[in-house]
DNA sequence: TTTTGAGTTGTTCGA
DNA sequence: GTCGAACAACTCAAA
């Protein structure tokens, strides 16, 4: 019988790998192939961050395959192409893979497919990155959902979730020699070294994703959904950039959430509310599934009018953390450091950026884009136009976040903004969030110069709510 | 078809 | 300082 292809992509793991587990099972032999083909993803290959990401992601899936006495193949060029020559090369009739949802990497996916027919070979789809496929969830008049409470309620009605299966124990390794590429001429590592901080947080790979996972599981998250909305505490659980690789199913962290639930019934409550988030995620492939232009243009066709500033200066400002907003510059420049943000944080930044600067919630997207390590299109578009008031489920127009209210009410004792904005750090709680109020001994005390060692206000908060209330009642309520 | 209740994460103002 | 209401009107989803 002929060889099989498992072609691995935002799946990078052998545990709960539905692919993976078709391709061992079928006992025919395996080649574990991944394809490096950012153009696949049309307007939206991997960002810097999430390149970062894929190279120690990649070693450490090599590694695993290599303890088991196979390997990763890793070759570079568009998908169909380098599929069809590996099946010719090794005889393989059949390709193993799990299903992309993103629309650019779904049409590049399928013409992958129709190349390989043309072959003879055959793709067997599988979907190991949601809870539940993205379509069969509809309302019901039959349409997809775009308001959240209620696609989560049918979910939880309507929706089975498997258990999550363990790696196979046996691996029937293709034992011809194939050519592969090194990981490290892929390029994904930065030119300029901006990830130094990264190592010391992160453990990119399918061991570094499960010992987090079991570590938040064991405490952190009995205060994640009173503690999760504050960014100096450690109550999140900082996995998102594991799961957009693919090194933990979202299966498998809900079963593994379901048990801690089990054996600590006080906790079924915080449990819940983690669980939650990864039905947003499922959410959020679903709406951009289904209405694939909202990685590009607002899903409320009236926001394609809206008055959006394009000025450069204040958009660079957000980005290095000089907007004079001490909770928001920490903001983005924990994001620069560390490649990621705390979710109240980027609740904050983004609701700056849209309302305060007035700056298209693309820009925000294709920063965050280049500089999240938890990257992932669906999300960031979600987020982005909920912040913007264009999307699903999307922030009344009224909600427009006071930086200063934001940091005292969640950075209390300013221990988050004193970290990432150390030229703050001498000034009192009271006026951490507010440098320009301080009188000017206390500024000249904490060794703090407005304008010189730290900015003014880029905006005049109230002045620039005032205006985004205006711009958005015109695109609501024409004037004639 | 019409109606009804509701909509992740907020702020401001006036009592 | 605390508290409740107002802040548009619309869209969504289900009854």
């Amino acid at each position: 019988m002929a060889p099989s292809i498992c072609w691995f992509s935002n799946d990078l793991r052998l545990d709960d790998q539905p692919s993976w587990r078709a391709a061992c099972e079928r006992g025919e032999p395996v080649i574990a192939l991944y394809v490096w083909d950012p153009e696949g993803e049309g307007d939206w290959a991997p960002g810097g961050a999430s390149r970062w990401w894929l190279h120690w992601s990649l070693g450490s899936l090599d590694a695993s395959m290599r303890a088991l006495g196979g390997r990763l193949v890793i070759r570079e060029g568009p998908r169909a192409a380098v599929l069809r020559a590996m099946a010719a090369e090794t005889g393989a009739d059949t390709v193993y893979a799990n299903e992309r949802f993103e629309p650019a990497a779904r049409a590049s996916n399928a013409a992958a497919q129709r190349e390989l027919a043309k072959a003879g070979v055959g793709v067997v789809w599988a979907n190991g990155s949601l809870l539940h496929d993205p379509w069969s969830l509809r309302t019901g008049t039959g349409v997809p959902y775009k308001v959240y409470t209620p696609f989560s309620k049918a979910w939880r009605a309507r929706c089975q979730l498997d258990a999550a299966r363990g790696a196979p124990r046996t691996v029937p390794w293709f034992g011809g020699a194939l050519a592969s590429a090194s990981i490290e001429s892929l390029g994904l590592q930065p030119s300029k070294p901006w990830d130094g901080a990264f190592h010391a947080l992160w453990t990119p790979g399918e061991v570094g994703a499960k010992e987090r996972l079991k570590a938040f599981l064991a405490g952190p998250v009995s205060v994640y959904s009173e503690g999760r909305d504050f960014p100096s505490q450690p109550a999140a659980s900082r996995l998102s950039p594991h799961v957009h690789a693919g090194e933990l199913s979202p299966r498998r962290i809900w079963h593994e959430a379901e048990r801690a639930a089990s054996a600590q019934p006080a906790w079924r409550g915080t449990i819940d509310k983690f669980q939650a988030e990864l039905l947003w995620r499922d959410f959020a492939h679903h709406v951009l599934a289904n209405f694939p232009h909202t990685a590009e243009r607002p899903l409320q066709p009236a926001f394609e009018a809206f008055p959006w500033h394009d000025d450069r200066q204040a958009l660079r400002r957000w980005q290095r953390g000089q907007t004079g907003y001490p909770i928001v510059d920490a903001g983005m420049r924990e994001l620069w450091a560390t490649g990621t943000m705390h979710n109240r944080v980027r609740m904050v930044v983004s609701s700056f950026l849209v309302k305060h600067l007035r700056q298209h919630w693309r820009h925000g997207a294709h920063w965050f884009w280049d500089t999240l390590l938890d990257a992932d299109l669906s999300s960031n578009s979600l987020g982005w136009q909920w912040s913007a008031g264009c999307g699903a489920d999307a922030a009344p127009y009224f909600r427009i976040f006071n930086p200063v209210l934001q940091g005292e009410k969640f950075d209390a004792d300013g221990v988050y903004v004193r970290r990432w904005v150390p030229e703050l750090s001498q000034l009192p709680n009271k006026l951490i969030h507010k440098p320009w109020e301080a009188p000017t001994a206390v500024l000249a005390a904490a060794g703090v110069v407005l304008g010189e060692t730290y900015p003014r206000p880029i905006v005049d908060h109230a002045t620039a709510r005032d205006a985004a209330l205006r711009a958005l009642s015109a695109i609501k309520a024409p004037a004639s």
